[in-house]
DNA sequence: CGACGGGCCTGACAGC
DNA sequence: TGCTGTCAGGCCCGTC
């Protein structure tokens, strides 16, 4: 599922590729994946990259935008098929092979290359949008997590709103703070040695501040390693991640514990939710 | 073959 | 009443 790391990642890969490239065609093959106006993003040239929460952003001349999520299944694929590198394509696996049969939106830029939008599962979206639309549906996000407003002051406030909420649910809102998603969240909470239903009126100062470092930390980890690849995440050259290999806890029900304090990895469900914690660092609140 | 998972949105509902 | 917070259900389809 892609979260920042993995759509920081890709962003990053994109910008490399897209920046100053001319939109000349654009192919839906599922209806309900690209939303808006086709005419608002042909013959636009891009003009930047950015990402705000789970969302890709590109920027075209006109200053509308194409935003997208990703949701749990989605890839953005850029593949120029005229270029011809020694030892192979870094996207080899997918040049002959898209589009495929999960190809909702396929782009075309003014060098030949393709932008693919694939999604299993068809939650994921595309949307044009203008400024202002953009700004007022980024306007409804928390701090991203790097920000100076991610901070104690801030999530005090923000918990004192929520008393009632774990702190596994009071993170995967995206109005607290943006950009987390399952993984990460698990992977916090292991290094502050929290138990995720904790509940957000119990938790000290000291705990916060944990929580903020560590958020940063598996975050910054995740972009290291170019995502974490579960089941279907590429980064924009089709390329796994790397971080599923560094997880504490995600998926890792019945394992030892790596801090080798002896506990096993347990799954239990908050909000619906797979967690993934261990019981012998994160133990409860009594 | 049916159950399951999972981010996010919506609508229903509870509480003050 | 009206606002706020919480929760269940729906969207999908490959995997188990």
């Amino acid at each position: 599922m892609p979260e920042l790391p993995e759509v920081e990642t890709i962003k990053l890969g994109l910008s490399k590729k897209i920046i100053n490239k001319k939109i000349t065609d654009i192919v839906v093959y599922n209806k309900k994946s690209f939303q808006g106006n086709k005419s608002d993003v042909l013959q636009q040239r891009v003009i930047d990259v950015e990402r705000r929460a789970k969302i890709l952003r590109i920027i075209l001349e006109n200053s509308h935008s194409l935003l997208f999520h990703l949701k749990m299944t989605g890839q953005l694929i850029y593949i120029d098929r005229n270029k011809r590198v020694a030892g192979g394509h870094p996207s080899h696996d997918w040049h002959d092979k898209l589009p495929n049969k999960h190809t909702r939106v396929q782009f075309t830029f003014d060098n030949g290359a393709g932008l693919f939008f694939n999604d299993l599962r068809k939650f994921g979206w595309c949307k044009v949008m203008n400024q202002e639309e953009v700004e007022k549906s980024f306007g409804l996000f928390g701090p991203e997590p790097f920000s100076n407003d991610f901070n104690l002051k801030y999530l005090l406030d923000k918990a004192k709103r929520y008393p009632a909420r774990t702190i596994k649910q009071f993170l995967m809102d995206q109005t607290v703070v943006a950009g987390i998603g399952n993984i990460y969240n698990d992977e916090a909470l292991f290094l502050s040695k929290i138990y995720p239903k904790t509940k957000v009126s119990k938790l000290t100062s000291h705990e916060w501040q944990k929580i903020i470092t560590n958020v940063r930390k598996v975050l910054t980890k995740g972009i290291k390693y170019g995502g974490t690849t579960d089941s279907d995440y590429v980064d924009a050259d089709g390329k796994s991640g790397g971080m599923q290999n560094h997880l504490n806890v995600y998926h890792k029900t019945g394992e030892k514990c790596q801090s080798g304090c002896g506990g096993i990895i347990e799954r239990i469900v908050i909000g619906g939710r797979g967690t993934y914690f261990c019981p012998n660092c994160q133990k409860e609140k009594i």
